[in-house]
DNA sequence: GCTGGAATCCCACGAAAGGGGGATTCCGGC
DNA sequence: GCCGGAATCCCCCTTTCGTGGGATTCCAGC
């Protein structure tokens, strides 16, 4: 059990020399913070953890070696509990949400300020998610519903529809007409329908795009 | 273009009259803010919005009639520019995501401090999502890889996620085997192998499968 | 009352996909 | 050096799909 004393420990992994030097000086001088490793790559960060792993880890995303990514993920495989914030230059959706995915939960870019920065450390540690506010923009964006039909895609009927869920979840032919209680050919006629309105060949094209729909 | 100068024009959505008038007179007493109007359902500040929509919209979620989460659908619907923050008690999951479905880029607890809460407003309307850290913390822990492998499911081959990424876009054998030059019978013996391992019996269930896996 | 879309059913054909075998090569770990 | 998993290739046989027609019924809107 923590309590209002006890310092946050933290570790950097950056292979920038002057960077994380200045990341661990700035931790160590400031109270409530205590900077216990900085690491220029991060099978040596890995390395260390062994002995003592940190409550939250500052990760550089463009690392020689294994990239802050991938140690993200070896990390909460490893120690679930120590909290991953990326720190990076990077703010393209693509480093994003792999960040995430792989288990960090904060995500802050390196311009913000030393001041805000140890905030989002603390905010981090207490079971936030920091992040820079044109990453949570990001974030917040990929949840909006995409718009009701996509330009040129005709709008599937309600048997249709149906008809394209079950598909999706695999059944067959015949056990989509028996679910249904109507005829294996009447289930054809429909799924001719679906793949000539949303432009696609196969079942699986169909399902995935309806997966993608429907998922968020 | 606006300039530092131009206060940003603030709605409050809130049915509880003591809460309204509170929030209103914060905003309207704040440097930079401005409180164009205060409404005590949806369907009057929809109303009220024909004439002069505002930059940001603080949001209630329990309203008597509209919902909040309605009201924001409807309001990002007519109006795309305003930024809607929802301000709200709820924190479950449910509420939140359909707020943020609906095209919230906000979401913020009532129990935010009134200085927080102007810092918020002005966050939002510079482009970022602010949200509450225990609300920013359950968006991001939404994009976790589910663990590594599902109880009982054993993980797949490097060659045959590959395999399985193509299958899922929909390519036949023989084009998958092209792509990857290599004979169409390893390409059905991959797939044997994946859809064992992944228990299922179709393509179409394992590229389900894959696509809730992959994007999220 | 006509028109058109939705929903239903039917047929035939060829192309894919799925299931079950078996086999070889390569490589890394014990 | 042996073993096992990964990756590769091969064959046979059955089922399911995808495509392209055509047809009927029902109902709502014009």
């Amino acid at each position: 059990m923590s309590n209002d004393t006890d310092p946050i420990s933290v570790a950097v992994v950056e292979d920038v020399t002057q960077v994380r030097e200045g990341l661990a000086l700035l931790i160590s001088s400031s109270d409530g913070f205590d900077a216990i490793g900085a690491y220029d790559s991060a099978e040596r960060a890995i390395e260390a953890f062994a002995t003592r792993p940190p409550d939250v880890v500052l990760m550089d995303i463009g690392l020689p070696g294994m990239s802050g990514i991938e140690a993200t993920r070896l990390l909460k495989e490893r120690w679930p509990s120590v909290q991953v914030m990326m720190l990076t230059v990077y703010e393209d959706d693509d480093r994003i949400f792999r960040s995430l995915q792989a288990g960090a939960t904060g995500y802050v870019l390196k311009n913000t300020s030393p001041t805000d920065l140890l905030h989002d450390i603390s905010t981090l540690n207490r079971g936030g998610s920091p992040m820079s506010s044109s990453i949570a923009r990001r974030v917040v964006e990929t949840f909006h519903a995409t718009p009701p039909s996509e330009p040129g895609e005709e709008p599937l009927t309600k048997r249709e529809e149906e008809i394209l869920a079950l598909l999706s979840e695999g059944f067959r032919y015949r056990e989509i007409a028996d679910k249904l209680t109507i005829g294996i050919e009447t289930v054809r006629t429909h799924i001719h329908h679906i793949y000539r309105k949303m432009h696609v060949r196969s079942r699986t094209e169909a399902a995935v795009k309806y997966v993608r729909r429907t998922s968020r």
